[in-house]
DNA sequence: GCCGTTTTCGGCCCGACTGTTTTCAGTCG
């Protein structure tokens, strides 16, 4: 939560919003309220600068945003919360909101074991099911019991979204149930986001050969069918659709989603005429399907220019493909260099000479060799003189090299703001990244200024991992990314996308806020190891989700252009 | 609650699977 002082993020407004949708839900009210809410909330989390300026006019001209939700945003950001929520908390215990949670249960089923039995809580449901009381309602039985302890086992044990790393592995696992070429996974995985919830596949070999290998490779199978298949592998769901190859196109489109996008998709059918769905469309008058092998018949069919599955989040990419003017994207192969790694002169494995070699093996003009500062007891970092010594040493290596490498250095943005090493060194390197690495507990607005006055050092060229993020484990600093962004533009300065799967920072949101206002992205692997050079493909899809054109990527430069920003 | 080159009222994406029912409600994606 925030302070009443303080002007509530979007984030901090959605959530709101989101868990006014839940109560609501539990209630019983109109899906559509319900749905009105939700997507409201979706769409301010996802929307490009701070709402809590607006007044509620201009708010509510955001689509999907009317008159009575931004009069309800206005309340958020003047008094912390709305009356409308308030009471209906008050008459629903928070615990019921957790119920949601589990898999299988939803809000008519959370409302009947409230009123029925008082289960307010995951505890509560347990011991209900566990003394057998649950079956003694209309509807549920003994099934349903078993399901909900089964369900509160798997929320206990799971640990919620999956990084790229993590889902690479369920992928792996499964891939051998399929022929190659038969198949593609879909879903999140396919979008390029930065965590996974569960793996997507479509199929067009048949269920009744594909669910016996299923049954025998997953820990679990939750569901079986003809057209579709749920199993659990390595704790985390996947699910698997059958189509016939001549209706590829639509299964994928649809599984592929997002649930946002196909929505948006549809309702562009109906309006010509069609329905849309994952086997085809539809005329609505003469109920004829057309089927389509691949997703290009489908666009081409709907007279839009092809969404590449990285931009289908309904971010404002169906009305540019409608008009087809859909922004180009950068693409992995104009990547001509790594902006951000790390050499054994400070915690990484790879020797400056060994970096070269890297470099042309993977056919990039350059590497930023940019090792950790010595400050804060970091491992290994380098001083002022170490940075003369390897100057020397990257010297040597550059002479037989066709991939230059490049002096720079991760400098640690200290408490206050100033950095870890003296100006006069920082001015002989050639390009210098400036990252917080401790003190993450700062109040926003001292981190916020901490942050802008290494954005406001001449030196400083790059910001690196600018939330701090670490997947699953550390939730980003307090910090106003809006004014670092805006600053960045007037100085010039980069901010980082960090490519490291356990990172990916900045995400899509914020790339997307950058790249409008004109500020680069600089993408870097942090790679300390050499097989983690190649999460470079991870970074540009999280540029590409965050709609970056090659100009917009610094890595796209050539190296004279690249040191020549750089000075 | 939101929205409108048919509409300011009456729509709101669409289908699969399970468990509990005897034809469907609930959940999920």
């Amino acid at each position: 939560m925030f302070s009443a002082a303080m002007e509530p993020t979007n984030h901090q407004i959605a959530e709101q919003l989101n868990l006014m949708s839940e109560l609501l839900e539990i209630r019983g009210e109109n899906v559509f309220k319900v749905r009105a809410f939700s997507r409201a909330a979706d769409i301010i989390s996802r929307y490009g600068s701070p709402l809590a300026p607006l007044d509620e006019k201009s708010l509510a001209s955001i689509p999907g945003i009317g008159k009575n939700i931004a009069g309800k945003i206005r309340e958020i950001v003047d008094t912390g919360t709305f009356r409308e929520l308030e009471e209906i908390k008050s008459g629903i215990p928070d615990s019921l909101i957790e119920l949601l949670r589990l898999e299988g249960i939803g809000p008519k089923t959370v409302a009947t074991l409230w009123t029925r039995l008082s289960v307010e809580s995951i505890d509560d449901l347990e011991r209900e099911a566990r003394s057998h009381r649950i079956r003694a309602l209309r509807g549920f039985g003994e099934k349903k019991e078993e399901s909900f302890l089964k369900a509160i086992a798997v929320y206990r044990e799971q640990s919620g979204r999956m990084t790229r790393l993590e889902a690479d592995a369920v992928a792996d696992r499964v891939r051998p149930a399929f022929t190659p070429g038969t198949y593609e996974i879909a879903g999140s995985y396919r979008r390029g986001r930065s965590t996974i919830g569960d793996i997507d596949v479509v199929t067009t070999e048949p269920a009744h050969v594909i669910n016996p290998r299923l049954r025998s490779l997953a820990d679990e199978v939750i569901d079986e069918g003809d057209k579709r298949t749920s199993v659990r592998v390595l704790g985390k769901r996947v699910d698997v659709r059958f189509s016939r190859p001549q209706q590829f196109g639509s299964m994928l489109l649809y599984l592929t989603g997002s649930k946002a996008f196909n929505i948006r998709l549809r309702e562009i059918a109906i309006s010509k005429g069609f329905k849309l769905n994952e086997y085809g469309i539809e005329d609505r008058t003469a109920g004829v399907r057309r089927e389509f092998s691949s997703e290009a018949e489908i666009f081409a069919f709907l007279s839009m220019d092809p969404v590449v599955p990285e931009l289908r989040e309904d971010w404002g990419e169906v009305e540019r493909a409608l008009t087809r003017s859909l922004p180009e994207l950068v693409r992995q192969d104009a990547i001509r260099g790594d902006l951000h790694v790390h050499s054994s002169w400070s915690d990484g494995r790879l020797t400056i000479e060994q970096l070269a070699r890297k470099g042309e093996e993977l056919g990039y003009e350059y590497i930023v060799c940019s090792d950790h500062s010595a400050t804060l007891g970091i491992a290994h970092g380098l001083d002022a003189e170490a940075v003369g010594r390897q100057s020397h040493e990257i010297e040597l290596a550059n002479r037989s090299s066709s991939c230059r490498i490049i002096h720079g250095i991760e400098v640690d943005i200290l408490a206050d703001g100033t950095l870890g090493l003296p100006s006069r060194t920082l001015g002989d390197l050639e390009i210098v990244i400036a990252s917080v690495h401790s003190g993450f507990s700062q109040e926003r607005d001292i981190m916020t200024r901490r942050v802008l006055s290494a954005v406001e050092n001449d030196h400083v060229d790059i910001i690196g991992h600018p939330t701090g993020r670490i997947l699953g484990r550390r939730q980003p600093y307090a910090i106003d990314m809006d004014r670092v962004i805006d600053r960045a533009r007037e100085t010039g300065t980069a901010l980082e996308c960090n490519a490291s799967p356990y990172r990916l920072d900045i995400d899509d949101v914020e790339i997307r806020k950058a790249v409008g206002r004109g500020v680069r992205i600089a993408i870097g692997t942090d790679a300390h190891d050499p097989s983690e050079f190649e999460y470079m493909r991870y970074g540009v899809t999280t540029c590409r989700r965050g709609w970056a054109s090659g100009s917009d990527v610094l890595n796209t430069l050539g190296v004279r252009d690249l040191l020549e920003w750089g000075s």
